[in-house]
DNA sequence: TAGATTTTGCAACTATGTTGCCTTTTCATA
DNA sequence: TATGAAAAGGCAACATAGTTGCAAAATCTA
């Protein structure tokens, strides 16, 4: 990366935690960074070994959850007990972070995708359900791995 | 419940594990009729704390484990990184048993409910994804809770 | 009912997640 | 650009979740 680029990266950054009233600290800067430089979602496990060597446990957890918080990224469920991690796109806000796009796991290569513009389906539920929020998770082979 | 009845549930249980190769064991019994006796879903802490008295935690894993593979229970992905389990319907067979049924989880009681009726929608993915399974999960308010 | 096979329980271990408390860093403002 | 309140991080200790190997017990076949 060119340092104009990474000039600019950590620009981005920056002004993406104030905009959500974070102070700007190292180890959200480079949590942050994880998440910019990669297309797929990542498991808190992924951030740890990433990040882990300068920083602690604790603190990658409490910054995942501060990021949900002010919905900077959102999870995705899985069926192997594994939350994974995804940046939002900018229109979410805190508190909000749902949005309405679907996520696809692979299941060659394991990564996980957000599939911004797909978005979910209306559901018919039998009477008495009342939705608010709809999850779809497609698994398969992705993109790279055909 | 009557004599006939529990008599009934008993002969159930034991046909749906010699069905599946499985020896009938105390533990697996116990556990098979947590499944059947209650509508909503399980979580492992839920069954642990039911029949964790009599049976050893690794044994409850073990049996969820064999019943996933066996196709007697299929998990429920969620956000909050807790697996469910459910009840498959009696055509789920072996390695095929993630059948095309929603799930349903109340914001309110907390119960995941199997919503048989409700099929998995065809979603259209972008060029290059292959879709080998769809999962929905919907989070609402359940009949009971409104 | 005996013996091979399967399942269980136990112990020990790894991984994952949480909490309280004190130190360090950040940031607003003087 | 120095300073102090507030926020964030690190550490230690703990709690929960999940796995493995092995010996004992239960199940099933014939």
């Amino acid at each position: 990366m060119s340092k104009q680029a990474t000039q600019d990266m950590e620009t981005r950054i920056a002004s993406l935690l104030k905009r959500s009233d974070l102070s700007v600290t190292e180890s959200r800067r480079k949590i942050l960074h994880l998440f910019l430089e990669q297309t797929g979602a990542l498991a808190h496990g992924d951030i740890e070994r990433k990040a882990g060597e300068k920083f602690d446990r604790v603190t990658v957890y409490r910054t995942l959850q501060t990021f949900v918080e002010k919905g900077i990224i959102h999870t995705i469920p899985t069926a192997d007990n594994s939350i994974r991690y995804a940046l939002c796109k900018d229109e979410c806000s805190g508190g909000h972070h749902h949005d309405h796009h679907i996520h696809f796991v692979c299941s060659q290569c394991d990564n996980t995708y957000c599939l911004d513009d797909v978005v979910t389906p209306d559901i018919k539920l039998p009477k008495g359900y009342q939705a608010e929020h709809v999850e779809v998770v497609v698994e398969g082979v992705c993109k790279n791995c055909r």
